[in-house]
DNA sequence: CTGAAAGCGCTTACAG
DNA sequence: CTGAAAGCGCTTACAG
C-alpha cells in the first residue's frame, strides 16, 4: 500500500540513491533516448518497489505542456439535459486520464467566457471541448484568436470548427423508416428549437424516410415546441389531424406528450402509436415503453476527447458522426 | 483584446524590459515583500497594458502548490441525481475559481478509485471534495492514509470526516409541522434507503414534528422504497391506511406517487394531500404544484469548497449544516 | 550508453 | 527598497 510513511521520491533523490545521474532515471522512465538494459532494470525495480510517481505538474512545465484539458459546461443547462451532460464527461475523463491527461472544469453561462478566459490566460490546458450550445459567439470566436485547440461536442454551422456528434439524420431515418413498415400511415412529428443544428438534421432524417411515399403519410408538424405549455398545445394541435403515430424529437418532449395523452384517456398504442428520436433514462419510467432512439452519451464523449488529443498531437482532425446507436422497440406504437 | 499576436511575456522578459530583477516583478504581483510604491505602480502599469497573466502552474512548483481541487464525481450517479449534481458543480467552481483554484475532475465507482489514486499519485490537487455516497469505504480510508485534505458533502456517520450539508431534520420538521397547521391529520410517509444517512435524518425531523401529537396522526411510514415498483407497492399500501396526506423524501419518490395517483384517478389534493421533502425541478411539471422543500445545491457546493479552501489554509474546519432552504407552497395540499 | 548543464516560469530566503 | 542566487521537480540538447 501506498502510505504518506513511505518517503516521497523526486527523480534527484532516486538518482543519488542509485548512483546515477537524473537524465539516466528520467530516460528509463520515459523511455526516451538510449539507455543499458540493465541499468533501466535497476531503476524501474527501485520506482516499483518505492511506489514512485513522476511530478506531472513538474513534467508538464519542463514540455511546456499542462496534460490538462479544459471542459466547458453550460451553466444554463436544462434539468433534462444533466444526465446526458453527465455521462457524457464520464466518458470524456475516461479517455483524458487514459492518455495522461486531466480534466480542468470550467463554466460557460451563455457568452460570458470568464472562467473560459481564466483558463487560457493562466495556461493551465493544453486543449479545450466545448458542447454545440456554445458554437455560437464568444467562446469560438476568443478560442480561435488565442490559437487554443478544441472540439465541439454536437453540431453547428461553423464549418471551420470540429464537431463530434451523433449521426441524427441516418438514426432519425432508420427509425422513420421502421414506423413506415411497421404500417404506421399518418406520422405527426413535435419538435424543439428550430434554431438548433439537432433540430434540422432530426427532420432532415424524418423528411428523408417520407420521401417518395404518399403525402398523406406525412401528416402535421410542428416545430419550436420547447416549454411544457408549448408542447401540450402542439400535442392538442397535432391530434386535430388524427395521426395514428406521433413522433418526439427529444424525451422531455416525448414525456409531456405522454403525460398529457394519459390526461386526455388517449390510450398508447391503441389510439396513436409513440415513438422518440431520442430515448433518455428520463422515459424509463413511462408505460408502455416508448420506442425510441437510443445514443451512447458516453462513447461519444470519450470520441472527442480522443479527436481533441490527435489535435493537441498535431494531426489534422476532421468531423466526425458517430453512426453508433440503438434502436429501443417498446409497445408504444402498433404491433 | 488579448489575442495570440502579442508577446506572451514571462517574469524575467518583463524584468529585463523594465530594468528591474524578477524577484521585484514577482513582488509587485503577489504583493508580498517591500517594495516602492512607484516601482510596484511602474511594474504593474506594464502588466495590465500588455494583458500579462503568471503562469500559474510554474508559481504552483515552486510554491508546492497545485492550485487544483479535484472534484469526485460518482459514475453510478442516478438520472434523477443529475441535476442536483450539476447545479452543486456549478457552486464549486465558482468558489474555486474566485480562490485561485481550478478544478479537477475524477470518477469513482463504487470503491474503485484509481481516478482518486492517480489525482493523488500524480500531485494533481491539493485536497479532494466527495459526495456522500463515497463515504463508505475506500475513497475516504485511502485520503486519510495519503494525508490529502478532503470534505464530504452530505451526511455520513463518519465523524471524523468533515461533512456539508443540508439541515434536513430542521426542514423536515418545519415542513412537517406546517402539515399539522393546516389541519392534516392522518400523515403517511413513503422514504427511501434507510442506509442512508439522509433518510434517516428525514425521519427525524418528521417523527420531531409528530412528538407529543395524537398518535392516529402519525399514519403509515414505509422505507426502502427504492425502485420504481417498490414506490409504487408503498404508495398502495399506505393509501389502505386512509392518510389525508402523503409525504414523500425525494423527488424521484415523489414522481412516481404523483403518477400512480393520477392511474387509480385518485385526486390531489381532493382525495389526499401530497408533499415532498426534497423538491427538485424535476417536480416542476406535475400538476397540481406540489408543496415542498426546496434547497439550493448551487449554495451548498460553493459552502463545501470554501471550508476544504480553509482546510488548505490551515484552519481547523467543522461539520456544517446548511440551514437555508425554502418551503414552496403548492396547491398539492388541501388549504 | 551516460552525465553535467541549462532551462521551463515562477518564489523566497538571504544579503545588501 | 532591491537583486543575485538557489530552488520547485522535471526534460532535453549537447558532449563525451
Amino acid at each position: 500500500m501506498d502510505t504518506k510513511n513511505e518517503k516521497t521520491y523526486t527523480l534527484d533523490a532516486i538518482a543519488k540513491e542509485l548512483g546515477v545521474s537524473k537524465t539516466t532515471v528520467s530516460r528509463a522512465i520515459s523511455g526516451k533516448g538510449r539507455i543499458g538494459f540493465e541499468t533501466r532494470e535497476r531503476i524501474l525495480e527501485f520506482i516499483k518497489t518505492n511506489n514512485y510517481k513522476p511530478n506531472v505538474i513538474a513534467r508538464g512545465l519542463a514540455e511546456k505542456k499542462t496534460y490538462n484539458i479544459g471542459l466547458a459546461l453550460p451553466e444554463e443547462l436544462k434539468a433534462w439535459d444533466s444526465p446526458f451532460c453527465h455521462r457524457s464527461i464520464n466518458g470524456i475523463c475516461d479517455v483524458a486520464t487514459a492518455n495522461d491527461y486531466d480534466l480542468i472544469l470550467l463554466w460557460i453561462n451563455y457568452n460570458n467566457i470568464t472562467q473560459l478566459k481564466r483558463i487560457v490566460d493562466n495556461q493551465k490546458a493544453d486543449g479545450i471541448i466545448l458542447t454545440r450550445t456554445m458554437v455560437k459567439d464568444d467562446p469560438v470566436k476568443y478560442l480561435k484568436k488565442a490559437e487554443m485547440p478544441f472540439v465541439v461536442i454536437g453540431s453547428s454551422d461553423d464549418k471551420s470548427v470540429t464537431h463530434i456528434d451523433n449521426d441524427h439524420v441516418q438514426a432519425c431515418k432508420t427509425l422513420t423508416e421502421l414506423l413506415l413498415s411497421r404500417g404506421l400511415k399518418k406520422i405527426a412529428l413535435i419538435g424543439g428549437e428550430t434554431h438548433l443544428c439537432v433540430t434540422n438534421s432530426r427532420l432532415k432524417g424524418f423528411n428523408l424516410a417520407l420521401e417518395g411515399k404518399e403525402k398523406s403519410v406525412k401528416s402535421k408538424v410542428v416545430l419550436d415546441a420547447i416549454t411544457q405549455p408549448q408542447i401540450i398545445k402542439a400535442t392538442d394541435e397535432v391530434l386535430e389531424s388524427k395521426p395514428d403515430c406521433i413522433v418526439c424529437m427529444d424525451d422531455y418532449i416525448c414525456s409531456v406528450v405522454m403525460t398529457h395523452l394519459n390526461e386526455r384517456r388517449i390510450s398508447i398504442p391503441e389510439d396513436v402509436s409513440i415513438a422518440t428520436f431520442y430515448r433518455s433514462v428520463m422515459l424509463e419510467g413511462f408505460n408502455p415503453p416508448i420506442t425510441g432512439l437510443e445514443f451512447d452519451e458516453k462513447a461519444l464523449g470519450g470520441i472527442a476527447c480522443e479527436k481533441l488529443i490527435e489535435k493537441l498531437k498535431g494531426k489534422d482532425v476532421q468531423d466526425f458522426l458517430n453512426s453508433d446507436y440503438r434502436l429501443f422497440m417498446g409497445k408504444s406504437i402498433k404491433q
